[in-house]
DNA sequence: CATTAATGTGTTATTCTGACGCAATGTACT
DNA sequence: AGTACATTGCGTCAGAATAACACATTAATG
């Protein structure tokens, strides 16, 4: 797979990779898909290259759906990251050698990358985490555990869930980690989850109610302890 | 200096530039800092390549250095633009002949480039826009009356605009474009401007004034008409 | 059938916002 | 000199949004 894109390097921008940071909501918890390559001690964020003859946007699309099997989600550019020492120290001598790498191609790989960064909002139950090759590892992690990442994977991480947090109060984003039909608890839950606070049962239903893009359903939550909650649904037409 | 570039392309990052969307304020007007080379007849947003041994954002300053002579201003990263057909027009056969271009290295220009693009607010009195060369007109526009400009950059000010229209409730953005000492009033047009929409006077100066990053000086202005409003300063410290 | 831990609905006080009234000031004109 | 006038400075008030809290309702559990 790297090898291909080596090959064909001058099919790719180079110098220029998309990486995503893709949110989950399970178990209350805010969770992002990280991604462990087998010989390399730390995670990293799910990425790739970007095709000549493909727009940015649909470079992003591409990381997003291979890692996932979604598309048709949530997907935003949020900022893009060029320190001077933006390079691949995976690629050390050793690892390049182990992947059959000659020298002349690998100075594609090792110089300076700019990195674009994208945040996806996936619903979790509609996911399989998709490893692209026997030695990589997928997973959804908790955000609140998440291990040393490589290079500066972890500030690209904080800044997509700064980012998250402003637009959390400007568009009605919530919705698209949860399954269809969810309770206003459970949308409760998430938004408290994101922003790191307690909010107020009473207020935030009428607070999320006014906006008016939920439609209650005829029906509740079963098999639930206590009181069952409303089912609501989003109404995207609006 | 495009052929200085283009005979160390290896210094520069392949494929990548920096546009930056420069405003002013002056005579009640939001003004944007555009540039039009010699043989083109379309303006252009100011911009530049990136050296492979800078940062991204230190590439950005030096491109609003360049221009404006100044720094140590607001700059801010906005978006990343990466459409396929991003690819510079300007350079058709012609022009590149008239250049004395190689078609080798023309290779390094004419390809797809995705451009990071930042916008300034600078203190439109400080400014004396400078030229890159001879054959280059750097000249301030009102926002109302940008023509057409080259490529996607009439978009990119656009969002530039809109992000600049979201972040002015954000944060106290406004006192950037303004002298040291200013009135509310004079705040006030600038923020009625930007948004484009009126604004009420009194409940204006309640919420700036609020806000409590103002120092209400003991002057006031001289030699305008009807009533002498007073001078304010930024309180730096918040 | 009472207990319990949730959900659903209502009330009140406070703050924020928008719309407007009026006096104070300094220039310009007669 | 005195008056008209445009603009600034300060205040008021009603309505909306927000925050804090009380109480009744529901359904699983022992």
């Amino acid at each position: 797979m790297l090898k291909d894109i080596l090959d064909n390097n001058e099919n790719y921008q180079p110098g220029l990779s998309i990486d995503c940071v893709i949110f989950g909501f399970h178990d209350n918890q805010l969770k992002v898909l990280l991604i462990k390559v087998e010989r390399a001690n730390k995670w990293s964020l799910p990425g790739g290259f970007i095709p000549v003859d493909q727009d940015i946007d649909a470079a992003a699309i591409t990381v997003l759906n291979s890692r996932t099997g979604v598309d048709g989600v949530f997907l935003r550019q949020f900022a893009t990251f060029g320190k001077v020492n933006r390079n691949d120290q995976h690629f050390d001598k050793k690892t390049l050698e182990y992947f059959q790498i000659e020298e002349e191609k690998a100075k594609w790989l090792t110089r300076r990358f700019v990195m674009i960064g994208y945040y996806a909002l996936v619903d979790f139950s509609k996911i399989h985490p998709n490893p692209a090759g026997r030695f990589e590892v997928v997973e959804w992690i908790d955000h609140k555990e998440v291990p040393e990442l490589i290079l500066d994977h972890r500030e690209i991480l904080d800044k997509a869930l700064d980012t998250l947090r402003i637009e959390l109060n400007l568009m009605p984003i919530g919705y698209n980690l949860l399954p269809e039909k969810f309770t206003i608890p459970e949308l409760q839950k998430l938004y408290e989850t994101i922003l790191d606070k307690k909010l107020d049962r009473r207020n935030f239903l009428r607070k999320i109610t006014n906006i008016g893009i939920l439609t209650k359903l005829d029906e509740k939550k079963s098999n639930v302890a206590h009181k069952a909650p409303n089912l609501y649904s989003f109404d995207k037409d609006k």
